[in-house]
DNA sequence: ACTTTCTTTATAAAACTTTTATGCAAAGCG
DNA sequence: CGCTTTGCATAAAAGTTTTATAAAGAAAGT
């Protein structure tokens, strides 16, 4: 699974520290800004899935840099503030905040706000699908479609053509295949793999004669692509 | 403009007539229940925008509630609590609470947060009804139509669907459901959820032996379509 | 007490995997 | 070159696992 990606734009380095190695040791991928100026261009660039974002930077207000990002921004901003004020929080929320903790913040309490933050953004979630010409494999739904129409695959054949999948392009020993399908201790059972390889191409390849996904490597292995 | 409904469970009869001044005055709509029991069905019957929930209820713990209320309802939840504790913030949080207030609450913060919290009701305004060919199934309502009729199921067997329908077009793996339906401890029971589809088969499929809504993965569970 | 729903057991059928057999083609070799 | 060997593909038989269904007993709800 891919790790979230969060963007911390505050002003004091030792926050900040602090912040990337909770956030890491939590698996998350932590991107830092020390201003608001810097943190906009940042999170403009490459959008993250979670913004932390300090209320009291010093270049421009929070709030602005806040309604700033909002423009366009459209996950997840959770304020950071040592204020605690009613009307900053107030004023945060209005703007688009998603959340809004008062430092110094509890840990794991954090730790909750971004999930539940992070959870609510993946309703309008991207899928896992890997396409290769004709056919879309969705790692999630553990599905396999050919031109749009479901195939309809047994357990062991869609997870040859997922590991294929996942190492598009790249020659596959028998030997590795075996090992990962079947585990230690088959891999010597190439003539398994002969057979798989045999109905999974009468069902993805156009022409199961002439296999132009599966690819035989002689006496290595198979290709995928 | 419609004026957007707030439910209210909470036990003490003079908090809910302090938020009911409170949010009413505030242009709220205002529906009270007086036990986590009643708050569900309330909010089964008439789905509200959003549901202010006590923690320390009588009947149940608010956490229970919170958890069922989340098996279908996917607005906002707002909790309120006189505890404050970390622990308690984070389970509520996990278990998809959309924001948590201490009590004794400012007031202008629970209205900055209720407002933060219905404007992305309204973003990720999802549909509470599935689509499925001649199936209608309504997540809020409990209920499930074939063709516009409305279909008699069990509880269980709408919980199963229930699931199903939230995860169209995936496979999802014995395993996952049993959890989800009967809970840990129940993972291996694959034979329950065998009967059950084979029940919700004969009620939602045209031909029950040629399923095309519930299909079978050999070996790994199934899959909703 | 009666009806409905859920759990459990038994068994037949279906689906899938493994194994065996056979043919073909390319490569190696005297 | 002709023969043998090796690797690959395919079909099909054999074996195993998984699934569907009925039905009986237990529990729960009214």
């Amino acid at each position: 699974m891919n790790r979230a990606e969060i963007l911390i734009i505050d002003d004091e380095p030792q926050i900040r520290k602090l912040l990337e190695i909770t956030l890491e040791s939590n698996g998350y991928k932590v991107l830092q800004a020390e201003t608001g100026r810097e943190g906009v261009i940042q999170a403009a660039s490459h959008p993250p899935e979670l913004i932390l974002l300090d209320i009291g930077l010093p270049d421009k207000s929070g709030h602005e840099i806040l309604k700033e990002l909002r423009e366009w921004y459209n996950k997840a901003i959770i304020i950071l503030s040592v204020q605690n004020s009613e009307t900053d929080i107030v004023k945060a929320l209005d703007n688009g905040a998603t959340d809004y903790l008062s430092k110094p913040f509890r840990t794991a309490e954090l730790l909750a706000r971004i999930r539940s933050a992070i959870r609510r953004n993946e309703t309008s979630n991207k899928n896992t699908v890997v396409e290769a010409g004709d056919l879309q494999i969705d790692l999630a739904a553990r599905s396999v479609r050919k031109n749009g129409e479901l195939l309809k695959l047994t357990s062991t054949e869609y997870n040859i053509l997922s590991l294929f999948a996942r190492n598009e392009g790249r020659v596959l020993t028998h030997h590795f295949i075996l090992k990962e399908i079947w585990g230690v201790g088959y891999q010597t059972e190439t003539q398994y793999l002969r057979v798989f390889v045999g109905s999974l191409r009468k069902k993805i390849e156009e022409n199961p004669d002439n296999p132009r996904h599966i690819v035989t490597e002689s006496g290595v292995g198979y290709r995928f692509q």
